[in-house]
DNA sequence: CGCATCGGATACATTCCCGTATCGAACGGA
DNA sequence: TCCGTTCGATACGGGAATGTATCCGATGCG
């Protein structure tokens, strides 16, 4: 009973015109950063007047929202297939290849990522929805890292599978922050991989550390 | 020769002033976040008017980066004391507590050095700045873990005293972004003492995993 | 094809904030 | 105490962004 839309006949144009903005939206919050930028400034990187804005988004805070859970869904998406890989037997040096491979690629993304991050440090409510996001996240690796403890070798210095997950993440953000500021994405993917296999795996190779950035 | 102020009488008051001006952007940056901030905001809450502002900076810009030196070559001088703490065997989960303790304790310092981070994030020059701070500070810790080698069980799995400072600093930043989201200080110093421990010992204590947030 | 509805453009009033120029008062050296 | 210098307050003009109200063209259904 009572559709939720107050019956909105949804046009197909309208669907365009936001992902319009929300793709122009990424562009100029990734050049600028959110809160230095304009709701014109985002009208005008997508071609529309700020009458389309209004009609879409009730704020700028909305529509960076909406640009943020529509990034990160798309990515959990790519990091839990990466995740489910291969087999059974979790192989970690090669799961951990597959997801730096998707993690690391957009600096844009790390910079409008971050700008959500700090957005959401503000906001609480904004905070206990990010803050789900990354618990399922972490769930998904947990899953991976704990479903055959047996069959792996677990790096026991951490405790069970969840704090290892929750270990993983913090490596990620450590090296996401790096990479902000020297942008060497190969650079920061060989030291994200060998930070995890570190922490992953018992007595790992003493890894050859060729790449140090700055 | 020729003094780099060309001659200017620099009175007590002016002092008095930047120094409120710095404490009160401190406060209105922590709650609403650079870019979001108006320069009339700060000169409200430090309780002088714009011209006082003018005379002192000459743009927002200015003044943020000028807070950031100052509070980050505080801390910087706070973790360096931590390190020296104890004498020349070094004792990793002292210097651990110690440092921890006076690394995670202000949330509001938390956000400004973010706000930080991303505002550098887009400015090359002030980039460079800040990845030279932290290269210093990474000094700093590999000078401690490094010195006296032989004396102190290596962890190995990272590679040189340099790779593991890296890791250090990259954990730190990853409890970080964590603890901007759910404010738990205790939980991530725990959990950062748990990671560094693990990272820094080679076959460490199976550590009690007591405390999981969120 | 015609019509009711929807989507986006334009115009407008308003608010906020910036940067400068000027001036009186506080300061500190002699 | 006196005087030149410095500091910060006030006043002003201007620019930019906001949110709303209104209107016309596009859209999709029958």
């Amino acid at each position: 009973m009572a559709d939720e839309q107050t019956a909105r006949r949804v046009t197909r144009r309208r669907v365009r015109t936001r992902a319009n903005l929300l793709d122009a939206a990424f562009q100029v919050f990734a050049a600028k950063g959110f809160g230095r930028v304009s709701i014109e400034e985002v009208c005008e990187a997508a071609g529309y007047s700020r009458g389309a804005f209004y009609s879409n988004f009730a704020s700028l805070d909305e529509l960076f929202f909406a640009l943020y859970r529509q990034r990160a869904d798309l990515i959990a998406r790519q990091v839990a297939d990466a995740l489910a890989g291969d087999g059974p037997g979790l192989d970690v040096p090669a799961s951990v290849d597959r997801v730096t491979e998707v993690l690391l690629l957009d600096h844009d993304w790390l910079l409008v990522k971050t700008d959500f991050l700090v957005h959401a440090a503000r906001d609480p409510a904004v905070a206990r929805s990010l803050l789900e996001h990354r618990a399922t996240l972490r769930g998904a690796i947990a899953d991976r890292l704990g479903r055959d403890r047996a069959l792996t070798a677990l790096p026991a210095v951490l405790g069970d599978a969840d704090a290892a997950a929750h270990a993983v993440v913090a490596a990620y953000d450590g090296v996401t922050t790096q990479l902000l500021l020297d942008k060497d994405v190969d650079g920061a993917r060989a030291w994200l991989k060998q930070l995890l296999t570190a922490l992953l795996t018992e007595g790992s190779t003493h890894s050859h550390p060729e790449h140090h950035p700055e």
